[in-house]
DNA sequence: TCGCTACTTTACGCAGGAGTAGATACGATG
DNA sequence: CATCGTATCTACTCCTGCGTAAAGTAGCGA
């Protein structure tokens, strides 16, 4: 039993283990109370591994920021694109279904969500996760422009005021447990939020 | 000149000093990025005489939270306390006197916000901080239930809601500078986001 | 069956920074 | 003016944890 030896697998593979191992430590633990030996056990794998795969510190923590950023841009992205027969129809229901999505993506990986915006915001890496935030709030800038009217510029600090909202409503969500409820929790938040805001952002758009 | 020694001040003085120096020093740092000698550097200061004041650094960090955490409510409370003669009869007026209390906070001690909530959020010292955010969203929450009907309990997501869209829109404003203003910002922040979410609320009232 | 190399264990180098020990000088008080 | 308490300093110790080197083992394609 000196040495124990792994299966074989194919790099690619490996990457993914030690990725979501990281995350899963550093959303408990945090950048700096995540510890290398910590990730390397919970991937099950051994430290060296980690570095050969994951690399330094710093880019792994990089790396998982930049996988969940991804991830929930994309999803972001998707949820809004087909537009289908929208024409300007129903701006609403598009406001509703981007807010669901975002709702979705942060309860379902909700330690990915924990890394990118608990853990990250501070520190070192604020630069980046402020760009993958800002990314979303220009998004939206762009869709309340196009649906209201005006400049997406003007429309910046409602976006901000909207994204803080979503991100506020979402944390309440994530902090304590509703296993009660019976509907999607997307859904039942995407709601309120838009019960919330809907009708202020109209009277905007005659303004 | 082996030995520099400063004036000698009454230790509330210097501690008062060492505390100021921590914040500054936490909010452009963060907690593991900021190094005991950098703090005693800011403060003008050796590092024994910031162990001396300031305690441990984690005692130190939990100073600067609890100094900023109490003067931000205090500015809430005080700021909704004077009910004067409202009687019930313009709940959109104080909604709007809190939130530019909140804004006004938020931008004259942006370096104590940014401990706050930026960098404190995350680690070891997530608990209090989530302690002193749910202070405010429960006592917003019970504004909203007074105002609008309801229990607080009710209440609580869209409170979670509403301070959300206030973090998020003064991230907005700390974040570029707006030195081209002439009109208050905490009036101006404060305007927009109770157009946006003015009307929603109003609507739930009666719902 | 043979080797290539992914993987493991083990041990260590090293840097940064928290916290401390002992020396030093300031300033109030008699 | 002498003295003492203590605020303050310089210079150290020590620990944690990143990152790596060396040496051995075993899976898997040829």
């Amino acid at each position: 039993m000196t040495t124990g030896t792994r299966r074989r697998l194919a790099p690619e593979v490996r990457r993914r283990q030690v990725l979501d191992a990281a995350i899963e430590v550093f959303s408990e633990e945090g950048l700096h109370g995540a510890s290398m030996d910590a990730i390397a056990a919970r991937a099950g794998v051994s430290k060296p591994s980690v570095y050969a795969h994951g690399g330094t510190k710093d880019e792994l923590f990089a790396a998982c920021l930049a996988r969940e950023a991804d991830r929930l841009m994309s999803t972001l992205t998707t949820a809004v694109l087909p537009d289908a027969g929208s024409g300007g129809a129903d701006a609403r229901a598009r406001l509703r279904r981007a807010l669901r999505a975002f709702f979705r993506a942060v309860t379902t990986h909700r330690q990915g969500w924990t890394v990118l915006y608990r853990q990250a915001s501070a520190g070192e890496f604020a630069g980046p996760v402020d760009a993958a935030r800002r990314g979303i709030v220009a998004r939206a800038a762009e869709l309340l422009a196009a649906e209201l009217g005006g400049s997406p510029e003007t429309a910046l600090p409602v976006a901000h005021t909207l994204v803080g909202a979503a991100e506020g409503l979402a944390d309440w969500w994530l902090g304590a447990d509703h296993r009660s409820e019976d509907q999607d929790p997307a859904d039942l938040l995407a709601d309120m939020l838009v019960a919330v805001v809907w009708p202020g952002l109209d009277a905007l758009r005659q303004a």
